[in-house]
DNA sequence: CGCTCGCATTCGCTAAAGCGAATATGATTT
DNA sequence: AAATCATATTCGCTTTAGCGAATGCGAGCG
């Protein structure tokens, strides 16, 4: 219980998992849009996988992340009303939107090119 | 948003939110629960104070802590849920056991003489 | 098969949290 | 007014969290 409010404790931590809404995403996106040296995202993302917030999956040298539904009810609970909590913050807001304009820009940024893109945005 | 959740990511915290329950709470109840000494508690207390989850009144020389609602609607919500989590924690549990017997005693503990009882309790 | 690419982990370091012991404060009692 | 009581705060310390820089590692590519 208190792992579970610790990996919530983080602002860090709330944009992440603010970005992976309901995809899974790429963790160079992570990287590129919260525009911070990889090392610090990989942490904070093995921090949600140590809490079971988040799970991992690996296609070819990249690494994809998704939220996980607690296996507690009311983790479960809590965790759907923070996330719905997240939509509505002003940066978590532009982060979604940064991460948009990323994805779809004609030239990419050289972080995420090849990169497998969020389905959300390919669809 | 981050203090909100730091100040549930402790258990000492949470067993204080739990012991408060719906009604406001004597200090020398939280000590003499918990089984600590009385900066430590205080200590905590602040915390929520600051955290805006909990509200002081004084009574003579005694005071009384109780839950109050966040004013964000998403925050309550979560709130409100933690709440009804911690009741079926176990420890938790225990804990409201104790301040019931401790209440109730008919020599009640030196911490406690003269201390006004919970309302709940009383009534 | 060596090289690069994406990600994870380790290494020092600094900052913050939590603790018990001691002390301060503010109200009551004597 | 002094002593006492309930609580708050401060102090010094230990532990933990978070950080950037450097390094490790498995998967694809040349």
């Amino acid at each position: 219980m208190e792992l579970f409010f610790s990996a919530l404790a983080d602002r860090t931590r709330l944009r992440l998992i603010n970005l992976m809404g309901s995809d899974e995403l790429c963790v160079c996106f992570f990287v590129e849009v919260l525009g911070t040296n990889q090392p610090k995202i990989s942490r904070h993302l093995a921090y949600l996988r140590n809490a079971g917030l988040v799970e991992p999956r690996r296609e070819g040298k990249w690494m994809h992340y998704k939220v996980v539904e607690p296996s507690d009810p009311h983790a479960a609970h809590v965790f759907s009303e923070v996330r719905a909590w997240l939509t509505e913050d002003p940066e978590m807001r532009r982060d979604r939107e940064r991460l948009i304009k990323v994805c779809c820009a004609p030239q990419p940024p050289v972080l995420i090119q090849g990169a497998p893109k969020p389905a959300s945005l390919t669809a």
